[in-house]
DNA sequence: GCGATATTCAACCACATGGTTGAGCAAACG
DNA sequence: CGTTTGCTCAACCATGTGGTTGAATATCGC
């Protein structure tokens, strides 16, 4: 039998958060308003797609709670709203426990971008026998 | 300009990874996975749902490169893939320094940003040069 | 061999999704 | 005032998704 959840603190949002998160257009969304507020037709702007199109996406990203919207005059000005990606980012968190072994591994794959080249310090990290791992660490 | 920048590395593959964790029977799964390797019977086992309905989202995981299989006899066991899982927490890395910024003090991060550059005073809200596409291929 | 086990596969269903178009509506502009 | 702007809404369509059932396919135990 499987435990109960780690997800029962944001009971369902995870979902939303995670679905938003699934589509390319959306991710480019948030890309550009992490660079500042935007309007929903600044959103909607770069891509090929109908205005309403767009909006809709807009209003995915709403409704999962990744940003929020206040109406002003008829323009509608979108922000982020970091209280729910910090639940999907607590969620790699906990996972971050299980999977520790491995995630040092991708540490070094994030930091490929840095030591591309020059070092080969190739941690040799022992290349985990898939027997005992994370047991032992709860 | 707006950089393709965390995608790039495994290009669709982040959809995938982000809707396969969207779903909360296959985070369950993966929560499963993260005690130890399972067979397909394992992992459906806890659920209401038919077998092959469950085998199905085995599927999905697996499509999304989060699990790998190895098929032994006429049990198919499966483990955590914990790349795939890198490039989401990848994306995370990447807009955490964002999400900081509208969290508190924005000046730290524009300070780390900018004043290496010798730019100023620098207004978030400023809308981007973006009418360049980032549509499709992201 | 036989039968039980572990799994995939195919067909099907209800419904959500991503996209379109066209209309409608409130606010800003001249 | 009327017209344009910014945006939503509703209808529609194609495809995808989560779920079912009923096979079919290997494999293990006897």
């Amino acid at each position: 039998m499987v435990e109960q959840t780690p997800q029962r603190k944001s009971p369902d949002r995870l979902d939303a958060v995670f679905h938003a998160l699934s589509d390319p257009t959306r991710r480019l969304m948030l890309r550009s308003l992490a660079g500042g507020d935007r309007t929903v037709g600044e959103l909607a702007a770069p891509f090929r797609m109908s205005f309403a199109g767009a909006a809709k996406h807009v209003k995915t990203l709403e409704r999962s709670g990744l940003i929020r919207r206040t109406v002003r005059g008829r323009t509608h000005i979108c922000r982020l709203e970091p209280a729910a990606l910090a639940n999907a980012n607590a969620w790699f968190r906990y996972y971050a426990r299980f999977w520790e072994q491995s995630l040092d591994a991708l540490e070094a794959v994030l930091r490929e971008e840095d030591a591309a080249r020059g070092k080969p310090s190739r941690k040799a990290r022992k290349l985990p026998q898939q027997k005992d791992r994370l047991n032992e660490h709860h």
